[in-house]
This record gives C-alpha cells, sequence and structure tokens, in this order.
DNA sequence: CTACTGAGTTCGGATTTCGAACTCAGTCTC
DNA sequence: GAGACTGAGTTCGAAATCCGAACTCAGTAG
C-alpha cells in the first residue's frame, strides 16, 4: 500500500483529523459538546446529565477549553463560580454531531425511529448534503475527493 | 440488528447517539472507519497505518464488526487469511467523518491549513449544509431542531 | 450552628492501553 | 528441506485511565 505523506507513528504532525481525535476523539467529549449543545453549562449538570465520574469531568473540560472547544465563564463573584459555554469552534461541530445523530436513528433500530432532527422553520426531515459553491449543486459522499472515498478501490 | 441492546452504566437504553458513541467513540473507531474508506483492509495494514497496538486493534475490530460496521471476509483459503471490509453502515459514516474532517481544517491550530476535501468534479473545496427537501433550500445548523442548536439564545 | 450549593480534589481499586515478543499455518528462496 | 518470511492474530507485564465515593472549600440560607 501506499502511504500519501502520513507519518502518524512518534511525535509527527499526522493529519489534521488525527489530532483533532485526539482532543475529541474519547467516550466523553462528543458527548460533553452535544449537552452544551443542548444548554448545559455547569459542572454538575454535565455530571447529572452525562453520568460521567468527576474528576473525569474535569479533566475532559479542561482539555475542551484547552483546545478552544469551550470556554470557562465566571458567572457569579460572591462565591465564585465558573461555567462551560461553547466557542464558535465549539459550535461548529455540530454538523459532525447531525451527521452521527442521522446514522444512529438509521442505524440503530433501537427505540423511538422517530425522526428527532427537522429543519426548524418547517419542520420537515432534515438531510445532510455537501454544497459546491462554484457548481451551485448539493452532492453526496462519493463525490469528494480527500476523505479517500473515491481513491482507487 | 447493528445497535440493539447497547446500555449504558446503569443499564438504561440511552439515546441513540448515546449507544453510537459508546461504539465508535473511542480513539481509534473513527480513524479506522476513514482508512476503510482509504482502501485499507488488512490487519498489519491498520496496524501500520494507524501505528495502533495490535491488542486493540484485535478489540477494536472485533466490536465493529458486532456492530456491522465492518465484516470480517475470508480473501484467501491457502493460509487462511481474512480481511476487513466497511459494510453499507460504515461506509455511510463517511458524512460524520468529512464534517469531523472539515472541523479540523478549519479550528485545529498546528499544521498545514491546506484544503483537503473538494468536490471531485470541479474541484472546488466542499461547504457541508443541511437541506430541506420542502424549502428546497440549505441551511446552516442553527436552524436544526433536535440537537438542542436552537435552544435560547 | 447546621445544612446546603457548586466546583472541584483525593483516594484506592478496576479497567484499558501500551510495546514487544511469541504463535501458527502455509509459502517462498536457496 | 532448512531457514526466512507472511499475515492474523495472542500473551505478557508495565503504564496510563477510568471509576465511585468521600472529602474540600467558600459562601449562603435558615
Amino acid at each position: 500500500m501506499y502511504l500519501r505523506g502520513v507519518m502518524n507513528q512518534q511525535g509527527q504532525p499526522g493529519s489534521a483529523i488525527e489530532e483533532t481525535l485526539r482532543v475529541v476523539g474519547d467516550r466523553w467529549s462528543i458527548l460533553l459538546v452535544r449537552a452544551g449543545l443542548r444548554g448545559i453549562r455547569r459542572f454538575d449538570d454535565f455530571c447529572d446529565d452525562l453520568g460521567i465520574a468527576r474528576p473525569v469531568l474535569t479533566e475532559r473540560l479542561r482539555r475542551l477549553v484547552k483546545f478552544g472547544i469551550f470556554e470557562r465563564v465566571r458567572y457569579q463573584d460572591k462565591p465564585v463560580r465558573y461555567e462551560y459555554r461553547l466557542t464558535e469552534a465549539g459550535l461548529a461541530l455540530s454538523p459532525a454531531l447531525v451527521a452521527l445523530v442521522r446514522w444512529s436513528e438509521e442505524y440503530s433500530q433501537e427505540v423511538s425511529s422517530e425522526t428527532t432532527l427537522v429543519h426548524a422553520p418547517c419542520g420537515t426531515e432534515l438531510e445532510q448534503a455537501f454544497w459546491c459553491r462554484s457548481c451551485q449543486t448539493t452532492f453526496g459522499p462519493h463525490a469528494v475527493k480527500g476523505v479517500g472515498v473515491n481513491d482507487e478501490s
């Protein structure tokens, strides 16, 4: 097989997505982002909502803050209290989340097969597509070059 | 099939995405899917490409097979050899992957900001959008109802 | 004075991950 | 036909993570 410029062994850069998954690719981080999108901001609320262990939550939030996905905001002074809010970068993870939710709905028979993701203004179930500004068209994953979907085969 | 029966700690069913992340939400699984999309199929190639430890790869592949994302295919008899191919469900994870790659490129500090994802026919950098069949429009994450993106704010 | 809140820390034990070396059947090279 | 090689794993002990439960610390409320 041919490796195209991706060195991932020791301390090498690795591709962008590998770094990203090193930050966000654990069992909790994406769930934390989702909780953030649902409006959860406080330590104890994350804890209760996800059932994550406190020390792990502490460490995870610290890391997500460090990588600019959440920010730690003082929201009260008397007893000093902080909460965690998604940054713009954190919000920008929502397409990935939506894709995961859609996949979950389609391939996990389990439980409600009710559609949970809709276009807010009209209530229609949403589709996810790629958009080409030049061509003014939408297209599916097979016309994407770069993840390797269409490399060789 | 697929994800039926995945429980969280307390034995509760949990929402669809929680189950999904329980299967796919670790440091390696998504990278394995990506490697699969890039055409990698053999045990040793996954190993070399990702630098994943062999015992972990064994366990991870077994799980992904169990949940219908990869299938284990005998491709040779003389010495019996198996390889791992993405199933349809596995391929269907590509939108999530693409979303992550795009996010990585845009927000991940470090490394080249060269565009790696393009619309194959024309070479334009792709955008990712949601598509409403009823309205015949694309829209961004803020018009999505269901992940909580539009709760308050 | 006591109880409670919120955001953490500390603890010891259980689980997961790691790299390196080993296995095992068959095949290729000399 | 002896030795090296291949591919798909296992086995090992050490190191890193994860866990729940209990504790801390500042301030507030009764």
